[in-house]
DNA sequence: TGCATCATTGCAGACTCTGCACTTTCGCCT
DNA sequence: AGGCGAAAGTGCAGAGTCTGCAATGATGCA
């Protein structure tokens, strides 16, 4: 984690540096003050840039709390996901695991912001509230899967089950990330976290 | 549903009065040329009121359009909940929708939310930054329930599956309450969709 | 009716965010 | 090397959100 970064100009390279320095700053600073105590100016000031670039890298003053977004998940896996059996909730775990991991995360920067995320609890919200733009995306993916898989089953239903399985899911995955950021002794598989944060929410909802 | 208020003061009902307006207004404009080409200033116009009695009211821009945050859960319903036994989920998923029925929610206005939630996915992400604020406080009193039933669980383990009780029930709540909302003939309980959405839940996570 | 209290309002000002024009930097090609 | 075109960073102006404070107005109650 952290490391082979697929690298290419010394454009990338910059850029890539400073989102982490900004993030760093913007993190230490909430850490300090809390959230609503810090403003951009005072990120821009601890991290050397300008406002305006500031914005124009993360959009928001929130932004370089919550990091940048991730990249776009990729067709093919899309389609494998789809066109799969077996548990849908599983494998659309799997299927945004994948983005995720691919996405290279700063470890340390993780901590933080999850020690900031334990003190502001409304950031966890600005958090899933980003997400959430992308659920409409993914729900509309699960019912493709649903339909290949269940065809029988009548339309609202099939929307509504899709919507249930995007919302465990979405709950789902914060924790099996977190659980694999500890667990992670050595090169641990998320797939494990995974595993078994399924398995405690079909026990958790069995019972 | 939207009658038999707890009527009191003429302040109380106008407030209530008002509050209506301004949320009917907010959510037309929006619905009409959408969110972000809506300001406060517009709002204030169609609703008649000034703008900083808008932000006493809501507290942001978005505030008319989520509606007011819920009034906090009773304390002998959460001790109640505490001391239940059977399926957590259930439980909790009865003790929101105890809070949501008293709020004595206004169908025209849910139904024109809807409406826009389904335009704006944004929207429904904020709804829920809303809610992620009593997340921890929801968390902390599945942890209590979790102790008192399964003593023997190791704290780790019964703080992460605190939260994907609560990720599972936040997630599964709006959908719930939609489906009551649909089915709405005379007066169906929301129990019963409750139910519906438990089941589907339990079936989504078990293939 | 008259007073005490609470709600609404106006105003000034801090802060967030965007569009546009300008400058700098980088990648690439001769 | 040197220089050109494209991409990225910056400054500025201005719209819009949100807050504190002080004044005004409405309500509840004696």
């Amino acid at each position: 984690m952290s490391s082979s970064a697929p690298v290419t100009g010394l454009r990338e390279r910059n850029r890539a540096r400073r989102t982490r320095r900004v993030e760093r700053a913007a993190l230490e600073l909430a850490l300090a003050h809390g959230v609503d105590h810090v403003t951009v100016d005072m990120i821009c000031e601890a991290s050397d840039i300008s406002p305006r670039t500031y914005f124009n890298y993360f959009g928001t003053k929130e932004g370089a709390l919550l990091g940048l977004a991730q990249a776009p998940l990729l067709d093919a896996d899309i389609e494998a996901f789809v066109e799969a059996r077996g548990s849908v909730v599983d494998g659309l775990l799997h299927l945004i695991a994948t983005g995720f991991v691919a996405s290279d995360p700063d470890r340390e920067i993780f901590l933080m912001r999850r020690r900031l995320f334990a003190q502001e609890p409304e950031l966890q919200g600005l958090q899933l509230a980003r997400v959430a733009g992308k659920r409409q995306a993914l729900t509309r993916i699960v019912e493709r899967r649903l339909t290949a898989q269940h065809p029988e089953t009548a339309p609202t239903e099939r929307a509504e089950e899709a919507q249930l399985v995007v919302a465990v899911v979405t709950g789902a995955f914060p924790i099996a990330s977190r659980v694999w950021l500890d667990r992670e002794d050595a090169d641990a598989s998320i797939d494990e976290a995974i595993a078994m944060v399924l398995a405690r929410v079909r026990r958790i909802v069995q019972m």
